[in-house]
DNA sequence: CTGCGATCATTCGTACTGAAACTTTTTTTA
DNA sequence: TAAAAAAAGTTTCAGTACGAATGATCGCAG
């Protein structure tokens, strides 16, 4: 069971890996074993991503958010907010909200179905399919630029290890297992 | 910081993968090019992150960014509150929202600086400590397990992709150039 | 036809996030 | 030394994000 904060040593390591490991560890900065590694490259990445959502605010008026859904209700000229939130990953409190801003703004408009009154359907006004035929990617387009000047194969790469942190996060909560029971809380 | 591998090994890529040059806007989820396919990624990643910080706010009362600038302090054991934020990579309007609430569930303590009055030190209290000592990994302890059981080297390459992403990231608005020039809004 | 449960969207409350503006304090400059 | 600049932390503000609770609507059983 793994009591909470053994993490450290265990891990076994890295030893004929690419590079770095040698030092012993320390949950810190420095050398932690790959899952903290992994951890903080999360976490930098999060912010790079909430960074250069603002500053595309400045610039296009959308952030990331809006734009990834402007996106994805461009493509499919109409869909309801339910299905939007699926395919965009969100949930639908949260799409409530980028609706709302990219409605305010004229980016797109919402109508009530007719045949079915619970949903509500999502387009794109022209000023919605003009912004997203000319915003820049909402990735950060020096990520694209710098991701296309790698070699394939290490695009590839690193697209296949994202995927695989992904499915491991993801296997998880569908099992909606027990998700903490292993640290029991201040010290028994 | 680079590290030099080179690992042929090259992986199916999406079919046209050629990136998306050419076409205008918005490949779908499926054939999308890679740096699609790593934003959708991301995204995910970063979704799953945020629901497990709240699974472990209901279980140990604390977030996973407050576990982790607790970790950081009671590391440190005392810290000035811009350091840690560089620490943990977070801005030093976010680090204040975090402290308030740590300091208010009693975990941590703010001190003003006696030689600097300008500096805040933070040091956890034994609440705090106890807390960060008997916790639960701040990051998924599944997703924690899920990568240790997979072969080492395949460990070792999710992790450096994923720096390899936070590189390409960071650099970028290291030399903080243009930041969206490549296209422009709503269509000249 | 009535009512009960399921479904869809929304509202509400809380937390995180960073930029910009502001306050206090220290350091540098004139 | 007085004024200006810089530094540290905080406040303010807008956006993202989720779960829980609501309100409306639909579908189906009785």
């Amino acid at each position: 069971m793994v009591s909470g904060r053994d993490r450290p040593g265990a891990q076994a390591l890295p030893a004929g890996a690419a590079g770095r490991n040698g030092e012993a560890v320390a949950p810190t900065a420095a050398g932690a074993g790959f899952d903290l590694m992994v951890l903080r490259s999360m976490r930098r990445i999060i912010r790079c991503v909430d960074m250069y959502s603002k500053q595309l605010e400045m610039h296009s008026h959308v952030t990331a958010p809006q734009l990834i859904c402007l996106l994805a209700i461009v493509e499919r000229v109409s869909i309801s907010a339910g299905l939007l939130a699926k395919e965009v990953h969100l949930s639908p409190s949260t799409i409530v909200g980028i609706l709302d801003r990219l409605e305010e703004k004229g980016f797109v408009a919402r109508s009530r179905g007719i045949e079915d009154r619970r949903i509500v359907h999502v387009r794109a006004t022209d000023r919605g399919v003009a912004l997203a035929n000319s915003a820049p990617s909402p990735l950060q387009q020096r990520l694209a630029d710098g991701l296309k000047r790698l070699p394939v194969d290490e695009q590839a790469r690193i697209a296949e290890a994202l995927e695989r942190v992904v499915e491991l996060m993801e296997a998880q909560h569908i099992d909606s297992a027990p998700i903490l029971e292993t640290g029991p809380l201040v010290r028994p």
